[in-house]
DNA sequence: CTACTGACTGATC
DNA sequence: TGATCAGCCAGTA
């Protein structure tokens, strides 16, 4: 039950289903740690020295935009990965995160019971 | 234990 | 639309 915060957001990038994605805000929520966002930035930036592979790519900023982080050319990797995958991105090269973004079930289960389902519900397929 | 560091985020300018 | 500022966090020195 030691495990790091790391290793559960591994974890659950892990689960991002392909052609879906998620931000490190709602990763962070989806863990319980609504605030813990930067965490998970700091996480994804080693996610190489993880025990296994790790979609890295499918984790954006809030915006619906590939993030930086000093390597320019790694949004452009990003989004080059994610459109192979089914992504549209706009001329402002984000996403629409109403579309793609995915809800963990444990996590929508819980938005349904509360009240607002807002982008819960729309996801597609 | 304290100090510093980021692939964050929303508000401001 | 883009740059800056100030909170928030877990991991590392």
């Amino acid at each position: 039950m030691s495990k790091t915060f790391t290793e559960e957001i591994y974890a659950l990038v892990r689960r991002i289903p392909s052609g879906r994605v998620m931000t490190y805000g709602s990763v962070a929520e989806a863990l319980g740690r609504p605030r813990a966002g930067r965490a998970v930035g700091t996480a994804m930036a080693r996610c190489g020295e993880a025990s296994k592979p790790v979609p890295w790519y499918r984790v954006m900023g809030a915006g619906g935009k590939p993030s930086a982080g000093g390597d320019s050319r790694r949004p452009q990797k990003q989004r080059q990965l994610l459109r192979a995958e089914g992504i549209v991105f706009d001329r402002a090269g984000a996403c629409d995160l109403e579309i793609y973004e995915w809800i963990p079930p444990s996590l929508k289960r819980r938005v349904l019971e509360g009240k607002s389902l807002a982008s819960a519900e729309i996801t597609p397929e």
